[in-house]
Order: C-alpha cells, then structure tokens, then sequence
RNA sequence: GGGCGCGUAGCUCAGUUGGUUAGAGCGCACGGUUCACAUCCGUGAGGUCAGGGGUUCAAGUCCCUUCGCGCCCA
C-alpha cells in the first residue's frame, strides 16, 4: 500500500491540489466520482434579476439560489444576440453587490432557462472549468457540514436549503426574483450515506490516472485481456478514454494512512515516506535536526489498496515464490457493477507495477435481483439471505440456480420456485444413484463379458453422453456456464432417468452379461455427469460419487472409472467423450417415438394406466430391430406380450387407432374403446396436417434451398419428406 | 447528450459459429400405489419470438428503424 503510493508519487502520478471534489456533508469527507450516484427528483428552476453595471438587469436561472452568493461571474453564449451589449459589462450579485464581470463561454445552451448563466466556480464542476478558461476567482460560501460561511454574508451559518429559501423570499422582497417553476433536478447522492453531495472546493490528494488509462486501454484492446461478455469492451473504452483524475484521499478515521509528513505542519513542503522513521531521516537530511513532522491525517480510498489485490496478496513488492507462480492469475470472475471500481484499477496497477497484466480474462456476471428484477436493498426489504436459501433448499440448490439462471453478463431475478426445482434436481440425482447401486446384486464380477455386446440403448446413452461431453467442453471454453448446466440437467434428468434407466429394468432383469453390461453403462454415464456437475454442486456430486464408489468397490464386479478410483471427486479427472455411434443412437430413438405415440394414443383414449394393451407394429425394413426391442417395447409401452404382433407387414384391426410413424405404423386395437368417428377424424385431421408439410417441404426441395443449402441439411429435410410420405399413405391407406 | 442491455408460453427465463414443426422450470388440464424417486412418473393445452423494413436458399438469431422498459457514463 505505502509503497504503491510511494512509487506513484515519486512518478509524479500523485498529487495533492485544491479541487472541487464530491463532499459528504454527513460523513465529512471527500469521496470519488464513481460513489456519486444520480437521481431524479422534483424541485425549482428559479428566475432571477442580476442588475448590470450602468443599467439594466440580466435575467439567469439557477436550481441552486444559495450558490448565487459565490457566484465570479455571469457567462452568455458569445452568439446570443439577446446579450451582446452585456458582454464585457459588470454586474452585481443579487444582495452583496459583489462586482462581477459578464463573460462570454460557449458552453453556455442558449436554449436553457434565460441563456444567461451564473458562474459559481466553488460549488459547481461545470462552472470550475469555465472558471478556470477565465481566470474567475473562486468563493467558497459553504462550510463541510453544509452550513454557510462567512463569504455568505448575512447567510452565515444557515443551513444550505434553508439559505435556499430564504435567498428566494429576500430576492423576492427586493424585486429581483422573476418566477419559479417546477424542475426535475438530478441530485447527487451519496452512495454510501443517500445525503445530497455537496461540491466543494478542497484539498485532496489525486491519482493522474492517464497514463494508467491508456496502458489498461491498450491491454484489451490487443487482445492481453478479454472480456467477457464482449460488449463490455465498450465500456471500457468509454470509461478509460474520458479518464478523470482518481480522488483518493478520504477524511475518515479508519483506513490507510496516506504515507505523506509535513514540515512543521507546513503543507507546502510533504515528505512521502515508508513510515516515520522514514520520514524523519528524510526530513533531517534537508532540515536539520531540529524538527518537528505531522502525518497528513487523511486516509486512502479503500478501493486504493483494492486495486492492489492481484500481486499485493502474493506479497509484492517482494518477489516471492507466489508471486512468481501465481501471477498474473487467469480469470477474474465478478460483477459487472464494480468494473470501474475494481477491475480497471487492477489493471492500471498492475500494468505499472508489475508490467503485467493481472489476468487474462475478466468474466463478468449480472446482479442477483429479487424475484420481481428490483435491487435487492435493505430498506425495501427485498433482500434475500442467501443462508436462509441454503438452510432451506440446500447449498447445491441455491448454487445451481444461480449458475444456470441467467446468461453472461446479464442480470438474475432470483426465484426460490427455481431453486426449490433444483432441490429437487439434487434429490433426483441421489435417487438415480440408488437405483444404478441396487442393481449391483443383478450381477457379478464373473458376468463381466470379454468385450460388452451393448444394446441400442447403451449405444444411445454413450453417444449423447460423448456429445454432452463435447458440448458441455466447448461451452466451457467460451465462459457459457448456463448452457452447460442446463445441458447436463436435460440430459441427466431427459435422457438418462426418464429412458436409459427406465429400460435398464429390462435390461437388469435379464441377469448375466447383460445385466452386468447395463450396470457398467449405467455407471459410466452416470460416473462422467457427476465429474461434469461437480463445479455446480459439488456437496451433492461429491457423496453420490463416494457411495457410488463404495459399492461399486465392494462388488467387484470389474466396474470403476477408466482412470481407476480417484480418492475423491473433486480430484478426478475431468471426463473425455467415448462412443459415438450415430446409427445405433438412431436406432434407440426410432424405438422411443414408436413408445411415445403408444403413450400419447392410450392417454388420449383414456386407457386405464395399469391395463396392458394389444398392438400389431408393421416394422418394414425395421422388423428385426423391433423384435430384439420386444421386451423393452412391452414395458415401456406398458403392451401385452402375449397381444403384441410385430411383422414386416400385419393386418390391421378393423378398429383402433392408427399410429403412422414413417417406416413403421402402429395398430392399437382398444376394441371397444375407440370411437370410430372420433378416430377417423382424428386421421383425417392428421393426414390434413403431413400433406401440408409435405407440401411445404417438396416446395424447399424444388426450389434454390436444394441447391444452396449445405448437403446434410439438404438431407436431412429429404429423409423427413421420405418418412412424412410413408406416413401419408399409411393414413390413406387406413382410411380406405 | 453518449453508450449498453432487455422485450420469446399465464409467470421467471434459456436459446453465441443463421439450418427450416422455438425449449425449460413453475403454473394449468387429464391420468397414475409399474419394486430409484409423489422432492416422483406419463400425456396434453399454451407462443404471428414487441412492431415495421432489409440481407439470405434459410432469421428468435445478422443489419436498419419505431415503440416500451431498465442500466451505465456525462
């Protein structure tokens, strides 16, 4: 800290002058640009008379009357014909009669209020700068608790609003106040207090932050530091490239010390120093012994030593080993609110101490918002005590909803609904394990095949299992941790509980290499998406996986991760996609269309859930394929074995319904449940709706699409015309 | 004044190399004691992706513009 601030200042980056900086009447010191907050709110313009020097009056228009007293001068636009005569001219401040001259600035809207504006260099940041183009003298007329000074005149000692007001009826009294009309006014607050700030002139200390700009301007804009999201790149460039001199001396009582001794109390002649042995050597070697030396009692800006985190944290200055070993780091992950605050300030300093950036990367994530995307804060009592969350739905719940609810950079509308959902995610994932680790005893080691003869399913589930993989790698590698974790959560909870381990019943049941075949699949999919959620819920992943472990350790059934068993999950390796098998995956999902039509048929036909049902399945070219998957069918289908017919071509019943699925169709005879009309209106309406698509996409095909579009998407809507076609003269077909 | 974001199902939100019937959670409707899970299972309804224009074989996705909401900087 005192060594940053030593080096800084002996570059001549710090200084200490007299500006007009952001006071915090209520806590009593200066505070930066960046703790300023903006608000609307409802008050006045008031319309005044200025009496000019050898007559006349020049109307000016202020929200703030009780600045009038330090007014320097009134400035017009030097093209607003209104003034021309007055430029040059003296005129006098309402009620002190204080001379002062009328200048012209084109900073001056002629449009605004009377297109005359008073000049308060002390209390206002605009009118410093003008002041400053003019050599204007500055009066301060209010003290640091907000009351008037003596430079006020008959005001001293007023309070500043009620100086305000009072100024109002004394003007008024004098003839000299116009009119006063409601105005939305942007106040200043404080951010950390909510009392209106008060510019005023003092002494501070200030960083030249310029040349730190352009060094973090430069970092990004070569591509050394990414953001991410991108957009905020512009940001950044805006804020670095309109860079304002970083006020860092605060007047508290607690913080850093500013590493600055005067002479004697003599302001003019500061000694930076590492502490005040330091400084007194120093102070000896030019003065003499005879001596006496004050530290300079402000105190830095916390966001000073912030600023330093990055190397200051691995014990820089001194070149240690963490120092070496650990910086610059990699990835900040933070809020995009504090971009300036922080993250910026790391950089410049990095960049200047260290001549190195202090990370690679900058992710930035939203704000959490409550449930209706309002600020959380403690006086609307919306907040929510992320505790009470965990305490209620678990640390896991509260940690997945927060990474998978929103995307980069964009802010989060927390809602318990969602997390309570992802509770039961958590539960969902402990009871998947339960099962996978009860089917241990449908097998034993000596069932472990030479090489696994894996079933359409198995071939499914490792083939999304290597594309959820892949996909969850490639997200990752872009910084969408979201997607990934909803990715994981469809395929875990979609495809893997909902179907592998559905019909890994079928599958278990058989006993032999089978069963064991299934257990080490079931495993192994199961095995790779713990390693996968592991950095969203680790609590969770981490004791399924341990369980897992156990068992699977203690049935030596020849089953464990490919890297053998690490000691715990947090260690393992990270996951590596396997099988991809494309044409068995097909296989698997042509089977669970046929399943879902079955199920969508019953329930629209109110089929008790428990009643098992006849079906005549005409496979086609698929027939043999069907036939393997009979058992699986007759489960998840809920079918009766001894009613289920499946051929290359069947007679369809003379009632029932239809169920057209492309190559294959599907006869459910529900004799007696089935309302004939109903059912060929329903074919009807259904035969209405493929020949339109069918239509529609022999239009794509003839047309440029066929031509321009890439091969496999070309292919892809020929084989979904082929299919819708089958469909279509099957409907055709059945109804005569 | 300058910049950024958002506007997708009743609600809260995904949808990032543009690929053609747009998804999830919650809610809703109907049905479930199938031996992992009712913190569950099955089925379903619900959207002219804010409006308009453009680029493209193809737009929720890219460009322009209008409207509404929010934020940042000045």
């Amino acid at each position: 800290m005192r060594e940053a601030f030593l080096r800084l200042y002996r570059m001549g980056l710090i200084y200490q002058g007299e500006y007009l900086v952001n006071w915090s009447p209520g806590l009593q010191t200066a505070v930066s640009d960046l703790e300023v907050e903006y608000n609307e709110e409802p008050g006045f313009l008031y319309y005044f008379q200025y009496p000019v020097q050898g007559g006349g009056f020049l109307p000016v228009a202020t929200t703030r009357p009780e600045t009038i007293l330090g007014d320097t001068a009134v400035a017009v636009h030097p093209d607003d014909e209104r003034y021309q005569a007055y430029i040059g001219k003296m005129a006098l401040v309402p009620i002190l009669n204080r001379e002062i001259p009328i200048i012209a600035d084109d900073y001056v809207d002629i449009s605004f209020g009377t297109g005359a504006l008073k000049i308060t260099p002390g209390h206002d940041p605009n009118d410093f700068e003008i002041g400053r183009r003019h050599g204007l003298d500055i009066v301060n007329v209010m003290n640091k608790d907000a009351t008037m000074s003596a430079a006020a005149g008959p005001y001293a000692g007023m309070e500043r609003f009620a100086c305000r007001q009072q100024l109002w009826d004394d003007m008024s009294a004098a003839g000299l106040a116009i009119r006063r009309e409601p105005y939305t006014l942007n106040v200043p607050r404080s951010q950390r207090g909510g009392e209106i700030i008060e510019p005023l002139i003092s002494k501070q200390w200030f960083v030249n932050a310029t040349p730190l700009a352009e060094m973090a301007l430069a970092a990004v804009r070569s591509g050394r530091i990414r953001i991410v999201p991108e957009r905020f790149n512009k940001t950044w460039e805006n804020w670095l490239t309109n860079i304002r001199p970083w006020c860092i001396s605060r007047q508290l009582w607690w913080g850093h010390r500013i590493p600055i001794w005067y002479v004697e109390g003599d302001h003019s002649r500061p000694i930076a120093a590492h502490d005040e042995d330091d400084a007194y050597r120093q102070a000896r070697a030019r003065y003499g012994a005879d001596i006496t030396l004050e530290q300079d009692p402000d105190v830095l800006d916390t966001w000073f030593s912030s600023a330093l985190w990055p190397f200051s944290t691995l014990g820089w200055p001194e070149e240690t080993p963490d120092l070496a070993r650990f910086f610059p780091t990699d990835v900040l992950e933070t809020g995009y609110d504090i971009l300036f605050f922080w993250v910026a300030r790391m950089v410049m300093t990095s960049l200047l101490f260290t001549n190195d950036i202090p990370f690679h990367t900058i992710y930035l994530h939203g704000l959490v918002r409550d449930e209706q995307g309002r600020k959380m804060s403690k006086t609307m009592g919306n907040v929510v005590d992320p505790l009470e969350v965990m305490d209620e739905y678990g640390t896991d719940a509260l940690r997945f909803t927060l990474l998978t609810g929103s995307a980069p950079g964009n802010d989060m509308n927390l809602s318990l609904a969602k997390v309570e959902s992802n509770r039961n995610f958590a539960n969902k994932i402990w009871n998947m394990a339960r099962f996978v680790t009860r089917g241990i005893e449908q097998a034993t080691g000596a069932d472990k095949p030479d090489a696994p003869a894996y079933t359409p399913a198995d071939r499914w589930i490792l083939t999304r299992l290597s594309e959820l993989i892949a996909t969850v790698d490639r997200l990752f590698d872009n910084y969408l941790y979201g997607e990934a974790g909803r990715q994981i959560y469809d395929f875990l909870w979609g495809d893997y509980a909902d179907w592998y381990l559905e019909q890994a019943k079928v599958q278990l049941a058989k006993g032999g290499a089978t069963a064991w075949t299934t257990l080490s699949v079931s495993f192994q999919a199961l095995d790779a998406c713990l390693r996968l959620l592991h950095p969203y819920i680790p609590y969770v992943t981490e004791e399924t996986w341990q369980q897992l472990k156990r068992a699977f350790q203690e049935a030596d059934l020849g089953i464990a991760p490919a890297e053998g068993w690490a000691e715990a999950l947090i260690i393992a390796d990270w996951p590596q996609p396997g099988l991809i098998d494309a044409a068995g995956a097909a296989d698997f999902e042509q089977m669970r269309d046929v399943i879902r039509a079955i199920r969508a048929a019953r329930a629209e036909n109110q089929v008790d859930a428990a009643r098992r049902i006849s079906a005549f399945i005409q496979g086609g070219a698929r027939t043999a394929f069907l036939q393997s998957q009979r058992d699986v069918l007759v489960f998840l289908a809920r079918l009766d074995d001894a009613r289920l017919i499946i051929g290359e071509s069947v007679t369809a019943p003379d009632q029932g319904v239809t169920l057209p699925l492309g190559e294959i169709t599907c006869y459910l005879p529900l004799s007696g449940m089935v309302d004939l009309a109903q059912e060929q209106a329903r074919l009807q309406a259904e035969l209405a709706n493929v020949a339109q698509e069918i239509a529609r996409l022999r239009a794509l095909l003839a047309g440029p699409f066929a031509q321009r579009a890439p091969a496999a998407v070309v292919q892809r809507e020929r084989d979904k015309l082929a299919q819708l076609e089958a469909a279509h003269a099957q409907i055709s077909e059945r109804l005569g």
